[in-house]
DNA sequence: GTAAGACTACTACATCTGTAGGAGGTTGTC
DNA sequence: GACAACCTCCTACAGATGTAGTAGTCTTAC
């Protein structure tokens, strides 16, 4: 249960992504912020992602003065997470390796980036598998 | 528009899931195979999936004797891609390193995947990234 | 204290997705 | 040749998602 499955939309994640990149927001900023990034959306709609969001539990809010002030209720990286592991139970036989494998094949990297994944490589090589299902 | 998004469901990706696994099939084969699989679905809500899949050109039919046959009109391997474009770039700012770097952190590997992975660091030093947006 | 502006709540609606029933055609079999 | 079995087509419907309007409430500034 660790890693549940949230159901966002493309759009909501969108807005959440904002609350993240910016931190706690109210509607009109996180609007402004869709706009900036040429995202046509008004002003009700983005009170309704939120709202929705919230009910989903993946955003918190508060009253500050005049308008809620909304708020990220799960990290990026626990999103990031629940994602992967869905696109790899429906299309990697819920294994890791091929897509990672695949991604290597049809990406390209900087030598920095190389370097890490280098790095990485050799922790790996000191905890393999030990027998468990994917986290 | 090479890796165009097909905006295909879940429920749907497993019937084209059994298309790729078993090659063209009827309906019923279809069902039968989610069956064997644990999932209960009516012939006709296959028949749904499968009409629907055509339309969206990811599955064609030819009608053979009495039922028609269909199969998949996409590689898995085209769906694998665009599926992972859309999480890089809605979750990683487009950006495959760190979609790696994290499922490398978080995911375990047998050894033999250890030594594949290691194997095709080795080619991507050679080809480091020219410079360009990703495919 | 009243008007203007901002904020939230409620409602609405189209589309997509998951799910399936019923009607009507074909076929094989007794 | 009539019934059973199987097939497709059309229709339906609920829930999720994207999008937004309206109405009502609260603040603030004049």
């Amino acid at each position: 249960m660790a890693d549940q499955q949230y159901e966002i939309g493309d759009a909501e994640l969108e807005v959440l992504t904002v609350l993240w990149d910016e931190g706690p927001c109210t509607v009109r900023q996180v609007m402004e912020s869709l706009h900036e990034s040429g995202r046509r959306v008004a002003y009700t709609t983005v009170l309704t992602f939120l709202t929705r969001l919230e009910h989903k539990g993946v955003v918190a809010s508060d009253k500050a003065s005049i308008a809620y002030v909304y708020r990220a209720a799960v990290t990026r990286e626990r999103v990031r997470r629940s994602r992967l592991k869905a696109i790899m139970a429906q299309l990697y036989g819920g294994e890791a390796a091929p897509l990672v494998l695949q991604l290597m094949k049809t990406q390209t990297f900087s030598k920095e980036e190389v370097t890490a994944l280098r790095e990485l490589i050799k922790e790996l090589d000191s905890k393999t598998k030990p027998r468990g299902e994917s986290s």
